[in-house]
DNA sequence: TTACTATATGAAAATATATTCATATATTTA
DNA sequence: TAAATATATGAATATATTTTCATATAGTAA
């Protein structure tokens, strides 16, 4: 049996699956949602958007993007989050004509 | 401040995110990329390639597999394991245009 | 039937990720 | 300056995922 040439390089798919990672979760994913649809957002909002815990919400803002998918800016009291990446938005529309399982 | 409307359903966002898990990981992404690139393979073709112990190998296998993304079919002594969902493809194109941090 | 090969299985250990909680910091307003 | 609000931080805990290892199963060939 033929060896099968293994051609897209490590660091690509290292690079891919770490990103995928940072958006494969409900409430993450559920952000960049809700920033798709909005230019920017402050944590307050998101947070009652989502109905998430301010603190569990900010460990995930500040995780996505210290991964380069999210912006902020400050703004007074509040910090804006916006979309840096916008082409992550395209996973989920992927995903969203994707017809596995579950 | 006007609540955000959040639309996208929860039950989708979860399934999203579940598939993206599912292909959120080096060795399951090469996977799924020597697979968009040969019609079937068998285990050991993949052990192979990918230089990946037969028994992890298996376990990732047989999860993706139960997860919709791939199927397989015995002949012999060997598994053909094929994509099942070739649109998980489009993910590793989307990330490959993606210009985040990592 | 024995030996061999390919793959699967399951439990244990290792590792990574998510969540919670208490508290800190920074900004605004009274 | 004191109180209030928005967000961040860090450590502890909980939970989930990955990896390893030893072994089982099933098919093939001698």
């Amino acid at each position: 049996m033929a060896t099968i040439a293994y051609q897209i390089n490590k660091e690509k798919l290292e690079k891919a699956a770490f990103i995928l990672k940072t958006v494969a979760h409900p409430t993450r994913l559920a952000i960049v949602d809700l920033l798709s649809q909005n230019e920017k957002l402050s944590v307050n909002d998101i947070c009652e958007a989502l109905t998430c815990e301010q603190s569990l919400l900010s460990h995930h803002l500040i995780n996505m993007k210290l991964k380069g998918i999210l912006r902020s800016e400050k703004d007074g009291l509040n910090v804006f989050y916006s979309l840096k990446e916008r082409d992550v938005m395209k996973l989920i529309e992927c995903i969203e004509h994707c017809d596995c399982n579950y």
